[in-house]
DNA sequence: TGTACATCAGTGAACGCGCGTTCACTGATGTAC
DNA sequence: TGTACATCAGTGAACGCGCGTTCACTGATGTAC
C-alpha cells in the first residue's frame, strides 16, 4: 500500500517507452492481489502505485478496460505456464491429469483476487463503448481448456478413464474444478471438505484405476 | 431504464414507512436484472429508481452495503422456495435430487447478475467499516444447501446412490452444479454442451440407477 | 368536538471525494546535416 | 564536430460527473386533552 514510490523513478530511454506498459500491469495486478478487488483498480490508483502521473497511462492503453484486459489476459497466460510446468513434471497420463487439476487450484489459491477477476465476469466492459472487442474475450482460457482436454484424452486412451463424449466431459471436468476454484476464494470460511478436490476430480475425470 | 417515475409518488401513511423499505430492495433487484452489474446498485441509482430522494433510504438502510445484503438475502431466499416447490413436484429421491439442482440451475439462468451477486463476493463490503456482520455472510445458502444434502442422503438411503461421506459428496456435487450456473451466467457465447448438465450431476452425485 | 402538539415520512441543498479523460505543455534524447 | 530540430516520455492543471453521507428542514397525520 505504499502509494508513493517517489522521487527514485526515472525515465524511460528513448524508444523503450514500451517498459512503462509492464510496469503499469504489474502494479494492477499488484493492486488486484492486495486488496482482492478489482474495483481498486482504478487509472488513478495504478497510476499512483507505478508512481507516475494519471494521463501517462494514456501513451500506453486507450481506456481502464484496455487495462483490466491486460490484467486478465496476462493472469491467464501466467496460469498457462504453470499448468503446463505441472503436466511436464508428471510421470503417466493419470499424474498428468491430476497434477494440471492440482496446479489449477494452487494458482486460484495463490491468487484468490486475480483468478476471481478472470472468470467473474464483472470487469467486463460495455464492448460498444470501450476498445476491447469480443474476440479478446472470447479467447481468453482457450488454451487452458485445451491442456485439460488433452490430459483427460491421454487418460482416456490409456484406459484410466472413461469417456462417452470427450469434448463434454472435458467441460463437466472443469466446471467442477472451477467451481472449487472459484467458490474457494470467495468463501474462505466455509469449512471445506480436505478430500473436496480429489472426490470433485476423480467423480468427474471418470478415473477408473487407483 | 425509466428513472423517473416522478409525480406518480405518493408518501406511505404513518406507521405504513417500512413499506418503502421493501420497494428499495425491489428496485435494488431490478437495478441488478436490467444491468447484470451489481456495482449498478449505487444508493443514488436506487433511490432514482424508486423515485425518491437520495437521504430517504437512510431511514431504512444505515448505509449502502446494507442494501447489498438485502438484496442477497432476499435473492437466497427466492431461491430457497424454488428449490422447496421444485422438490416437493417431484415423486421419488431421484427425481426430487434431479429437480432440485434442475431448479437450482434456472434460477441462475433466470437471472444470472442476482445470481453472481450471491456467490460473487465482489460486493463484499470490508466489515470493518459497514454494518454488515460476519454471520450475516456466513449464514447465506446455508439452508440450500441442507436442502441439497437431504435430497442427496434420500437417494443414498434408497440405494439409487453411493457415498462413502454425504457431507463431502453434498459440496462436491454443489460445486459442480454452482460452477456451472455461475459461468453460464458469465460467459453466455460459450458453446456448452447440451447435456452438460445432467453430466456433472449424475457423476457428482454418484447416481447409480437410470 | 376542537385544537395543540408530537411523531413520522420524506426532502433539498450541500459537502468532499475519487474517478476517467482532455489539453497544452516540458524537457531530455537521439538524429540529420 | 557542432548544432538545429524532430521525436519521444511523461507532466500539471483542469473539466464534469456520480458517488455516499450530513444537515436542517417541511408538511402531513395521528393522538391527547
Amino acid at each position: 500500500m505504499d502509494d508513493d514510490k517517489s522521487a527514485t523513478r526515472t525515465r524511460n530511454r528513448r524508444g523503450e517507452g514500451a517498459r512503462l506498459r509492464d510496469e503499469i500491469v504489474a502494479a494492477a495486478v499488484a493492486l488486484l492481489d492486495e486488496t482482492g478487488d478489482e474495483s481498486a483498480i482504478t487509472l488513478r490508483s495504478v497510476a499512483r502505485h507505478v508512481g507516475i502521473a494519471a494521463p501517462s497511462i494514456y501513451r500506453h492503453f486507450p481506456d481502464q478496460p484496455a487495462i483490466m484486459l491486460a490484467v486478465v489476459q496476462n493472469a491467464f497466460a501466467e496460469l498457462d505456464v504453470e499448468l503446463r510446468a505441472a503436466r511436464d513434471a508428471a510421470p503417466g497420463p493419470r499424474q498428468r491429469l491430476l497434477a494440471v487439476c492440482d496446479s489449477y487450484l494452487a494458482f486460484a489459491e495463490a491468487h484468490p483476487g486475480r483468478y476471481r477477476t478472470m472468470f467473474g465476469g464483472l470487469w467486463m466492459p460495455d464492448l460498444t463503448e470501450s476498445s476491447v472487442t469480443e474476440t479478446d474475450l472470447s479467447t481468453l482460457g482457450r488454451v487452458s481448456m485445451e491442456l485439460l482436454h488433452d490430459a483427460l484424452a491421454d487418460c482416456v486412451e490409456a484406459g484410466l478413464a472413461t469417456s462417452t463424449d470427450l469434448a463434454a466431459d472435458t467441460v463437466a471436468l472443469w466446471l467442477g474444478v472451477h467451481g472449487l476454484a472459484h467458490q474457494r476464494g470467495v468463501s474462505p470460511n466455509f469449512v471445506w471438505p480436505p478430500d473436496i478436490a480429489e472426490r470433485v476430480v476423480t467423480s468427474l475425470a471418470h478415473l477408473t484405476a487407483d
